[in-house]
RNA sequence: UCCUCAGUAGCUCAAUUGGCAGAGCAUCCGGCUGUUAACCGGAGGGUUGCAGGUUCGAGUCCUGCCUGAGGAGCCA
């Protein structure tokens, strides 16, 4: 735990361009500067050391075999030759039934393709790459389950269609080992998905190790032990898809409506809202606190921008303990400035709604992966049924559940109360009491709040938790010292009432939870690419 | 922090009233030219979470501890 593999560089830098030159087949710069531009020099420190540093569109290719002539910046001309290094435990690549429209033309990767882009290529003869996630043989035939990430397909290597060594080749084959392969693409009703790969050439990139992950059930402890490898399941795949998804959604729905994305800091100097547990460390020297929301800061910025975002990871260091909780997670906080009640309620029912049109919209296939019956998805459109928390207090009484004045919702209410809706819902008007200090009051009951929760239906519970902000300074203090905060750490948020103070509301929901409810799984974990939970920070 | 449940082969699980610790998958060896979590034959694989107790005898009963899961509280 911990480790970390030396050599391998900040994330950003070039570190896997220059591996890949290191692989057979690729090329080096010699060192040669064929001729040099009369206006400029080259710098040859900036001149790439490996083909693949350079964009597409900067490879200028020799005519001379195995050769390739660059140039660089449109000035110098650099020759590259093929580098010819062995890695440890790679097999050399074979000659045999290599692809021959790749002859004479070194580095040129035209023919590799993503397995995704398959059927376009029924008839050629390419290239691919990846892992394989199941084996099967018969003698005289390897039947090898390939994935690249971006699809899975079947590759059929037989005794008389692939040379000796290439068929040979296979038996080192294990669950997930890497592979390059070149091979025909042909349609066929026996193959999974009706388009196969017949195997021409194939090499092993990397023997994996016996394999951990079988194609059964595991334990959810072994599975998370191994969150890194579980990601290459079909069903992992499809939640980290998704949840890719939703999150181009809310960055493409903010954006259309003119939203300003400002991130806000994660350490901070207090509590935003001094109700919950906070992580706590050391800012050289002093306490300081993994940041639980945004939102305050989003209101300094919606002074300076009108209508601001952000949406980055939150931190709560409550031990709890149920399907919908983790200790850090990633929260979407939009704020605007003259913003009423019911226009952060339409806010926020315009956002869940476009989030998940756009999932029906382009991941049905992985819906349909995890099984999921889209039915109340499709109902989430705006307007969403909408309680009040008085009214919502009567349903639970009539469902035998009395629910004291003053309290939130708990878990079993949320529930209750889903039971009478079909899709998304509003409770709006929460007591002052069991709310943060910052909610704006009703004019007409001082102990309700401009404030509103929406529900996933299906037993999913709160995605989003937002209010109307108390922008007048002395009812502000009031609140302030009825919860009784700090002042200190707050002069700042004082600050945006004492200078030109305006009506701002917004909200915050829940990616993990909203991932958790259109994925419709029934842990939270599996919604979070690496969940951080009680007692488990691995891996 | 509290309540409930669980821990047996690498994995998923079984083991009758307290009586020889097993199966499937995975691994290794062999077979098979259309497999679909392939199949068939063979082999290896165990401090039954840890410590103590009761008993002729404990995976099983008792006590304590550890680890995990579900829920409460808190919330997105």
């Amino acid at each position: 735990m911990g480790r970390r593999a030396p050599g391998l560089g900040h994330p950003l830098s070039p570190g896997p361009a220059l591996r890949l030159g290191r692989q057979p087949g690729y090329l080096r710069n010699t060192g040669r500067s064929l001729a040099a531009s009369p206006l400029r020099r080259p710098d040859i420190l900036g001149v790439p050391r490996t083909l693949f540093d350079l964009p597409f569109r900067d490879r200028v290719f020799s005519r001379r075999p195995r050769t390739a002539r660059v140039r660089i910046d449109g000035a110098a001309v650099h020759e590259y030759r093929p580098l010819r290094v062995r890695a440890r435990g790679v097999a050399r690549p074979s000659r045999a039934g290599r692809n021959p429209r790749r002859r004479g033309r070194p580095g040129d990767d035209m023919t590799r393709i993503w397995l995704e882009e398959l059927r376009s290529h029924v008839g050629e003869e390419v290239e691919v790459g990846g892992w394989v996630f199941n084996l099967r043989s018969s003698g005289k035939l390897y039947f090898i389950q390939l994935r690249d990430g971006t699809a899975r397909v079947q590759a059929v290597c037989a005794a008389d269609a692939a040379p000796a060594e290439v068929f040979a080749r296979c038996a080192k084959l294990t669950l997930e080992s890497s592979v390059r392969i070149t091979a025909a693409v042909r349609e066929d009703a026996r193959a999974p998905g009706g388009v196969e790969l017949l195997v021409k050439d194939l090499d092993i990139l990397s023997v994996a190790e016996d394999y951990p992950i079988q194609k059964k059930e595991h334990g959810v402890d072994f599975l998370l032990d191994r969150r890194h490898l579980w990601f290459r399941s079909p069903r992992q795949e499809a939640i980290l898809r998704i949840r890719s998804t939703v999150e181009n959604a809310i960055s493409a729905f903010f954006d259309e409506r003119g939203f300003v994305r400002v991130d806000a800091p994660i350490l901070t100097p207090t509590s935003c809202e001094g109700t919950t547990t906070l992580f706590e460390t050391d800012y050289f020297g002093q306490p300081a606190y993994l940041s639980q929301s945004g939102q305050l800061y989003m209101e300094a910025a919606a002074a300076a921008l009108g209508k601001v975002y952000c949406a980055g990871p939150t931190f709560r260091a409550e031990k709890s303990k149920t399907r919908r909780h983790v200790m850090e997670f990633w929260m979407v906080e939009p704020e605007a400035a003259f913003l009423d009640h019911e226009g952060n309620v339409s806010l926020a029912e315009d956002l869940v709604a476009s989030i998940v049109a756009a999932v029906l919209a382009r991941r049905r296939a992985e819906l349909e992966l995890l099984k999921r019956d889209v039915g109340a998805l499709s109902r989430a459109k705006p307007p969403f049924p909408r309680v009040s928390y008085e009214r919502a207090r009567e349903v639970l009484s009539a469902k035998g559940r009395d629910l004291p004045w003053g309290e939130d919702l708990g878990g079993d209410e949320q529930t209750a109360l889903a039971e009478e809706f079909d899709r998304p819902f509003v409770v709006e008007y929460f007591p002052f009491e069991a709310k943060a200090f910052y909610m704006k009051r009703r004019e007409d009951d001082r102990r309700l709040t401009y404030s509103m929760d929406v529900f996933a239906p299906e037993g999913y519970g709160e995605i989003v938790g937002g209010s109307c902000r108390e922008n007048d300074l002395e009812t502000l203090l009031e609140n302030i010292a009825a919860h009784e905060l700090p002042l200190e750490p707050l002069e700042w948020y004082l600050d945006l009432r004492r200078y030109g103070a305006v009506p701002t509301a917004g909200f915050g929901l829940g990616l993990g939870r909203t991932v958790m409810w259109i994925c419709g799984v029934k842990h939270i974990r599996e919604a979070i690419p690496f969940p951080r939970m009680l007692n488990r920070f691995y891996p």
